[in-house]
Parts: structure tokens; sequence; C-alpha cells
DNA sequence: CCTACCGATCGGTAGG
DNA sequence: CCTACCGATCGGTAGG
């Protein structure tokens, strides 16, 4: 949202992502045409040319720009706690205010691996995989409270909670059973994670 | 796979679903044209319509005939056990056996949230929501050995762990994480559940 | 950044 | 008269 470039070009080519990403996530990526995008960014449809060279240039700058995995590394790498469940709460609190409530980020994913069969996400985890595990692996070998888990295994169960919550979220969406899912269900979530890698206290 | 209907017209129409699946799976709905799919199927474009009217029919025809939860909710409610955690283990290994270890069956459902605004996929709740939940709120009452969990977060947070297992699997299917895995991750995420659900033994 | 277009390919349908 | 299917082409639209 904040840019330091200040150009009119700049502002434009934002102008574009923002569009596109609206439409991507309302129409998924080859149901929308250049021309949606051009109009819904307030331009014709050669001036898109002048910012980027073709339609993957734009799902990849918005991969790049809007993709929540630069906010969720850094969250959970400034997560502290002096034990394993204060630390995967902090984490865990951090992440849902990155990604916020709305699981439409969650599209962009899965666009990802329907149409570029997850080109873009392999290149993603290969960079963030590698600063990621270490904090797991950490995790493992200093909080005693914690049950004997694989590092990778504590990591993938981790960001695997989020899908869980934010896939189910999507399909109970519009159904009878939002009302009767309970509001704090991502809490509960976390609750039923903690229970089960941590070591029962009495 | 079987059919009742052993005209050549039923065998025609399976093969074009059989055919659409495929490419479906691999490129994404609007990336997949009909000419493809004709070639796929081994015949020519024109004859595909005297079996659908339109590529959308295909679609909703391949959701009807080929998707899990056909399969998924007589599994779950065939699976049985003396304890809530046997009934567990007993729901989540006919599940994985009927899914398969292949993560790509989650991908239609992906398509169907993409591309169709989880219009199908909404449907299919409204029928299956109604059948499962009383599975787990029964699991709740008569199961001792249960943390107090709400039965739509239970239920909820089941179906979120296949999907926290498929989606994590597709990530990392291409990454080096995947020789960091261990083999019988999913167990393992069933193993982590339990611990979430149950309450303590000692 | 626009207007005007291109080669090609799209989903769908004609008559036979 | 039906089914299944063909070669050819329809009106529009794709990315560029």
């Amino acid at each position: 949202m904040k840019e330091e470039t200040i150009t009119k070009g700049g502002r434009t080519r934002q102008a574009i992502e923002d569009a596109a990403l609206i439409l991507f996530l309302e129409h998924g990526y080859h149901a929308t045409s250049m021309r949606q995008i051009a109009d819904q960014a307030g331009l014709a449809l050669g001036g898109i040319y002048n910012h980027f060279s073709n339609k993957e240039e734009i799902f990849s700058g918005i991969i790049m720009d809007k993709h929540p995995y630069k906010r969720v590394l850094p969250a959970i790498l400034a997560a502290e706690g002096e034990t394993a469940e204060d630390f995967i709460r902090s984490a865990a609190s951090a992440l849902v205010s990155e990604l916020g409530n709305q699981p439409d980020f969650i599209k962009l994913m899965f666009i990802e691996i329907i149409e570029f069969n997850g080109k873009h996400a392999s290149l993603m985890l290969r960079e963030i995989g590698p600063k990621l595990l270490p904090v797991f692996e950490r995790l493992v070998k200093v909080r005693k409270n914690l049950r004997k888990i694989h590092p990778a295994v504590l990591m993938r169960s981790f960001i695997g909670m989020f899908f869980s919550f934010y896939v189910t979220e999507l399909f109970i969406a519009d159904t009878p059973l939002k009302k009767v899912m309970p509001k704090d269900s991502f809490d509960l979530f976390v609750d039923i994670y903690l229970h089960g890698i941590l070591k029962p206290e009495e």
C-alpha cells in the first residue's frame, strides 16, 4: 500500500497490480482479461504494456509485492516467549494480524498452484524454508515442554494450521454451518494445536 | 470408474470426463481448451457437444462423478472404534486410503474456489454437512476421553487436518524440504491432532 | 499512454 | 428415425 516511489509510473504500476489482484481473486487468472485489468486500473489496454511485458508478469509482480510471505517470515522470526506455548501463541497471533481475517489471500496461492503448477511458490519456499526451519529446530532444542516432534514436521504442521483454518473458512463462508461455528474458531484451532505439540502439564 | 451403463454413449461421456479431469488438474480450467479435451478423449471437438452442452457442464459432471466427497462421507460414517482415538484413527486412515497419497484431488477444490467462487462446493457442504456434523456431535457426547471441544470445531479441524497435510504436500513437492520431511508425515499429523483433542492419559 | 490493429485461438455450432 | 461423430466455420476475444 505504501510506496517509496512517488513517480507517476510507479503509481500506475501499483494501480495495475491493485486492479489485477481484485480481478484475479474474483475470477481467477485466465478468466481475467487484460482489457478488464486496464478498465479497472483506469487506462487503455496498450498502456499496461508500458509497465508489464505480459500478463504473467503482472501476476509475478503481485506475488512479489502482495504475497503474505514477505510479512509472514518476519512475523514468525520476531515471535518470542518464555515457553513453547508462548512462542507459538505469539507467532500465531502475529501471523493472523498480518494476514487479516479475510481468507482471500490464500486464493493467490491456489491460483499459483493451479495455473502455474506452484512455480513461484516453489521458488518462495526455497527462499524462506532455510530461514524458517532453523527457528523450529531451535524451538525443538530449547523448549523442554515440547513433545518430541521432528522440526520439519513442527514447521509444516504450524503452517498447515493456517491452511486448515483458512481453507475451511472459505468453504463454510456461504453455508448454514457459518452460524453453528463459534466466532473464535481460530483461537480454538491454536488451542488444539498447542495441546497437540505440548507435553501435558500435570 | 465402474459403470452400469455399457452403452457407447456412456463410455464416451466417461472418456471426456477422464480427459478433462487430467487437463484441468494440469493446467486449470480456463487454460484447458475444448480442443485439448477432445484430443485427449480421442474424438473430434464437435463430438463433445453430443454429451455436454458446454464446458462448464463437463466440470460439473466431474465434480459430481469424481469428487472425493462421495467417498469421504461414507468412509467417515463407517469409521468405528472403542475410544475417540480409535475412531479418529479409523476415520483418518479410511480417508487417506480413499483419497490416495496424491494431493491432486485437492486441486479440484481449488479450481472450484477460484473459477467458480465455490459455487459447487457450497452446495456440496450443504448436502454433507448435516450428515457429518451429527457424527462429531455423537463423538463429543459419548467419548469421555475427549477434551471439551465444540462439535463443529471438532469436525472442521478434522477436515482441516487433511487440507493442512495435502496443501503443504503440494508446496513441498519440488523443494529440498521434501528430503528433510519424514516419510510418515501424515501419521505424525494425525498424532499431533490426537494429542490436541484428547485428554492426557496419565 | 492511446488508437488501431495483428496472428491465433477461444467456445460453440452449422449441415451432412 | 436415432446415436455418434465429422470437417469446416461461426462470432468474439486472447495476448501482444
